[in-house]
DNA sequence: TATGAATGAGCTTTCATTCAT
DNA sequence: CATGAATGAAAGCTCATTCAT
């Protein structure tokens, strides 16, 4: 019966977020939110049909925004290496540009229970598939070793970002995330490995 | 902070494992604890001040252990390859060997609250220094790339080890973690570019 | 109370118990009633102060309306004994030819609270006074046993009543509750000993 | 998990009914019920699994009883006249002495939702059993009229009883119930005519 | 040492009612 | 006359922790 939209339901959200980066996941109730959010408790509940739909909303909103133009800006690109140059931009961007949001994907979020982490999930998935899009594409144009396992790939792009996002969020985001584009890219087509690894004699 | 050791101390840590691991962490109550590991609640009282120490200990315990293990086995070797190498094995390795475990530290841990999150980070962090180490090792005898900045290098390894466990975990556990070892110290070695990248033309 | 009257006030009304007699006393919310009602919410404050006077409404008008047939129909009849059919039939009658209304009145309503229960009485009260009408004038006329306590014999007759008409409510209306009216006549009229009992050796 | 007994178990249930006569049953929180009876909220939840469950086993331990005495005694009673006569007795009996019992089941538990209903049916059918058994019994051994409905006599009878049980409850038991199980008595077997009305001109 | 019965703080959610439009 | 979005009070239940035995 809720799920209501209008400007009350993006100030929810952006109660909630800041009310979870404020207080952590553990003391966000619905009365700190609804406080924060300029309306009474029971108006949240016009709007989400329970606290965890709203936190889950949290992340499909803002993420799923971020995943969508990430999508579009992608097609506009053609080099695979390009194309996970900016895939690498717009994840630290997307951090960088809203530290308390960082803070609540990074750290808060990942503590919730079954219910948040499964909504949270399903749009994680449709993020791996745009990776994996991206990997793909690579390996077909011969930019991207073709013998590489796309999952393990995958998997090393997300890690790293993610890591990275989190170690930054964890200092307190001292330095700048978006400095960390270009290097992290070149760790990430060139590896560990010094000169030419590739064909040398692997240890 | 534990208040006692002994027999007991051990039979309750893993059964916090084996609860969480089974109920997962928001139903992993203190009294299913003491059942799986045949004593009373108050007994629990007796070897742990609070829930979190108790949960907390499972990770000093169990990683700590596999922690001073692999820097006790990396001494004994030379090549920061192999060292990296082995590096990835042990951490495959651990939680190949216990779903159980691998389950909470993958998953569940995940989901508590500050207090025992940051518990784990202090573990984590003796984690990631020895992974400084190899690295640092690595550049230094010109093995690893010595332009790359270690923290992105170590965000790289352990995000990468890390997001490899969840969605190996996430699978089910249905191939063999350890068929991952070689394949992940390629890629973490030789990046996603294909052929002669280092001194190349990156894009 | 009512605020006002006018057509709304019976959509109302009939709106309450259809919603009362589908969804239960405990899930007839305002907003339910007002939906089936084609009104708005607060509209159904412009007719009732209250919930709970629309609810002792609902009793007022039907049970009112019942009443007040009741008593001009009595008062075409002479005989006490027959007036004493008409009164079992006119409160079958009443129910078997509205089955919502029926199991509003037999069920649901008897989940209300006090202030509901206590309007409930004052109608009720007028029903038994026309009761005790009943059965003074039996006991005048010779027709009834003069020795028996009025009120007593008032609980008998409403209490087979109510009784008869709850079990019929709670049966699903399997059966004709109108074939009840001539046997529940002659039990309350004959007792349930056999033959010549009055005068008779009581045990 | 819980239902336990002892003591304690007692004591609630009687804090229960003294609450709910007190306070009625929309007003009796389970805070209110724990404080009555000296506990701590949280330990009425180690003897009843849910406030339902409590209210539930106040008919169940008070009314089960009440129920397998009457069932006792009948058995020692020969004549179905007599064992009707126990029946009434009994019935007022158990209200009349506890006062408080009889608020509660006379008025404050008719008010409860359907799960606490449903549960005081299920011991409702074996008292109407136990009163079925005694018509049959007195229309086999001739003392009855056999050519009644037996559960229309039932109805009759549990009619009659309830309805002068809850008169006399809400006149504040200013006068004495069990003056009123002979009256009762004569009055079930003999009917509101008057003289030989049985196999005389009913009208 | 060990027990486990008892404690009690803490929070989500519903829904009758209001009132600005 | 009518609307319906917004309000906010109120209470059942869980479970980590204690402590008398």
């Amino acid at each position: 019966m809720p799920v209501r939209r209008g400007e009350k339901y993006d100030n929810i959200i952006d109660a909630a977020i800041a009310v979870i980066a404020r207080h952590g996941y553990h003391r966000a109730q619905v009365s700190k939110i609804a406080e924060e959010a300029g309306v009474a408790a029971g108006t949240i509940y016009l709007y989400f049909e329970k606290k965890q739909d709203l936190l889950v909303s949290v992340f499909q909103e803002r993420f799923g925004q971020i995943i969508e133009k990430s999508k579009r800006d992608l097609e506009a690109l053609d080099d695979p290496r390009q194309k996970l140059r900016y895939l690498i931009y717009s994840h630290y961007a997307a951090l960088a540009g809203d530290p308390e949001f960082a803070t609540v994907t990074q750290i808060e979020l990942r503590q919730s229970d079954p219910v948040i982490r499964s909504g949270i999930s399903a749009i994680m998935r449709s993020y791996f598939e745009i990776i994996d899009t991206v990997v793909t594409l690579g390996q077909n144009t011969g930019h991207f070793e073709p013998s590489l396992d796309r999952r393990l790939v995958r998997n090393m792009i997300f890690g790293t970002l993610d890591q990275t996002a989190t170690a930054w969020v964890l200092s307190g985001g001292k330095y700048n995330l978006l400095s960390q584009v270009e290097p992290t890219y070149r760790l990430l087509i060139g590896g560990i490995g010094r000169g030419a690894t590739k064909g040398g004699e692997p240890v």
